[in-house]
Parts: structure tokens; sequence; C-alpha cells
DNA sequence: TCATGTGCTGAACCACCTTCACTATGTCGG
DNA sequence: CCGACATAGTGAAGGTGGTTCAGCACATGA
């Protein structure tokens, strides 16, 4: 049987992995020019091609306001353009420029190179048993009503009911 | 032999478990009144005891000047205190009001919490696997130039040379 | 066509972080 | 003892990331 002061411990590890990614990464950001948000935005770019502004609030969490705050410093360091909605005059539609596509594909083969880094040698047993543990961890987070969903609703106090 | 797609896919679930972990915790923070920053020095603080902000500045790696304000705004909401430093009239030292200790009280307490959910009931076999899994991760990212103190020093050219 | 909803932006605001300049104090060598 | 230099904290100004509220332009459906 683990004892409590391992879970702590185990936790600690967990964060200080948060720590040493989140950072690391940022830096490797911050030297193509962009800032955490901003890079997340390109991100979904990437993923979803050109996109309304709404959609790009919808898929970050965060509010239409400041989409077009990122865009606007995106257009004017020349990652991204707006272009009129084709059907939809009341939208814009968010595209990469060639720069911007250019970084793009060079963060996402940061992130392989980032994953081989990580993972790459390591015994088939240890990264198995690894990601079913964060697996595990995961599961008993959804399990006790901590999920990324819960941001939006978990302001209702009922929700807190099941403790 | 695992794939890169496979290295790809676990790179996700740590993200993600980034991601869950530093909402939740936000979250709860939130409700106690606190945001990350401000509940970060008051964690300090708590493992330090009374401090000057010279000593939090380095704690929380992050200017000076920008200890002053969170210490302002925390002396404003009664959670900590201003007090001359006794022999250094230059300092001064950040103490725990009452409110303060007993709020930083609850965070440990909810931090064991936070480890339980994680972990307990977890096999032992599983513990230690994903324990060591980790461990393995920090000490990789650790091998390539990639650490916590790496961000003081980065910013040097010739540090990159080892890549 | 008229009412209502949707997409975006201006204005105003807060949190967090920075650098630069400045004051007040400590410290050390001559 | 004193001048030179270092250190602790803060004012001013500014960038980024986020919010809400109000308003305009457009879309849509009764």
């Amino acid at each position: 049987m683990t004892t409590s002061r391992q879970h702590t411990e185990a936790l600690g590890r967990i964060l200080e992995l948060v720590v040493v990614l989140s950072d690391d990464m940022t830096r490797s950001l911050a030297a193509q020019g962009l800032t955490d948000a901003r890079a997340h935005l390109l991100w979904e770019l990437h993923h979803r091609g050109p996109s309304t502004q709404r959609v790009l609030a919808d898929a970050l969490r965060v509010s239409p306001r400041n989409i077009t705050g990122l865009v606007d410093a995106l257009a004017a360091t020349g990652f991204v353009t707006r272009e009129p909605h084709p059907t939809d005059r009341r939208a814009t539609l968010v595209s990469f420029t060639e720069h911007g596509a250019a970084v793009t594909a060079a963060m996402e083969r940061d992130q392989h190179e980032f994953a081989r880094i990580l993972f790459d040698g390591m015994p088939d047993d240890r990264f198995t048993a690894l990601v079913e543990g964060l697996d595990d961890l995961l599961a008993r987070l959804r399990a006790h009503g901590v999920s990324i969903d819960a941001s939006r609703e978990a302001t209702d106090p009922e929700s807190e009911a099941g403790r």
C-alpha cells in the first residue's frame, strides 16, 4: 500500500513536469516571435483551416472579443490575414499567410522532435506503463468531476453536490 | 519498438493532464478569492516563513517590482501584512495574517486531498511504474538541457550549441 | 417586413509581467 | 569616517491576455 506522502511526492513530480514543459514551450515559441496565446491560435488554425473568429473563440475557450485582439496582433506581424467570409457578410475568415503556414509547420516538426526526446529509446514496457498510468490519472480526474468542460458549467453550485 | 505516432499521442496525454490539472487548481483557488500568482506567493510564504520581497521574487522567478504589486493586492485583501525588517531597514518582511495562514493551511489540505483522488487505491505496481516513468521523462528533459533553471541563462546563444 | 439572433469591434477594465529611474539604506575599502 | 558601490523597494509607463458591456452590421425566420 502506498502512502499519502508518496502520493504527494508523485503529484509534485507531475507539477514539476508541467512547469518544465510549459516553460520550454513558451521559450521555443518566443524564439519565433510568438506568445503562448497567439501560437495556440495558430495551432487551431492549422488543424481547422481558415476559420471564423467565432469558431476560434470556442476552440480556445476564450471570449470572441479576445480573438479580435489576438488576430489583430498576428495580422500585424504577418502570420495571418483576415478575409471576408464568402457567404456570411458578418463574419471574417482568418487564414494563414505563407509565413504563418511555414512557422506552424515548424511548430509541428518541433512537437514531433520533442516527443522523440521524451520517449525515443524508452523500453516498451516502461512506455506502456507510463501511458497506462497517465490514462488512469485522467480517468480518475474525470470520475471526480474534474474535466476540461467542467470549467464552463462548474459555476453552478449544484454540480458540486456529487462530492 | 514504439512509434513516433505513439510518442506524439503520449505527449498529448501529458498536455491534457497539464490543462486539466491547472484548470482545476485555478478554479479552486478562485473559490477562495485568489489568483494563481497570489496563491503561488502565499505558498512560498507558507514554506519559507516571513520573507523579504527580494526572496519571494527569486523564489517565484519574477521581477521584484511584480512582488510589490502582488503583496499590495494580498495585503489589501487581508492575506498578508508588511512589517519592517528587524535588522535591515531597507527591507520589508511579508508575513501571514491569521486569515492568510488559515487559507494556506486549507490549500495544503486540498493538495493532499487531490493527491488522494489521483493515487489512492492505485495498484502499487502501477503507481511505481508511473512514478518511474515520470522520473525518466524529467531526466530526459534535463539531459537535453531543458530545465527550470535554463530559463535564466538560455538567452545565451552558446548554450544552444549542444543540440 | 419586422423581430430576433449572430459576428465582430470599441471602450473600459483587471491581472500579471517587464524595464527604467529613483530613493533609502547597507557595506566595504581606503 | 567617508566615499563608492551594491541592494531593497517603489513610481511610471508599457505590453500581453483576459473580461464585460454596448453597439453596429448583417442573417434569418415568422
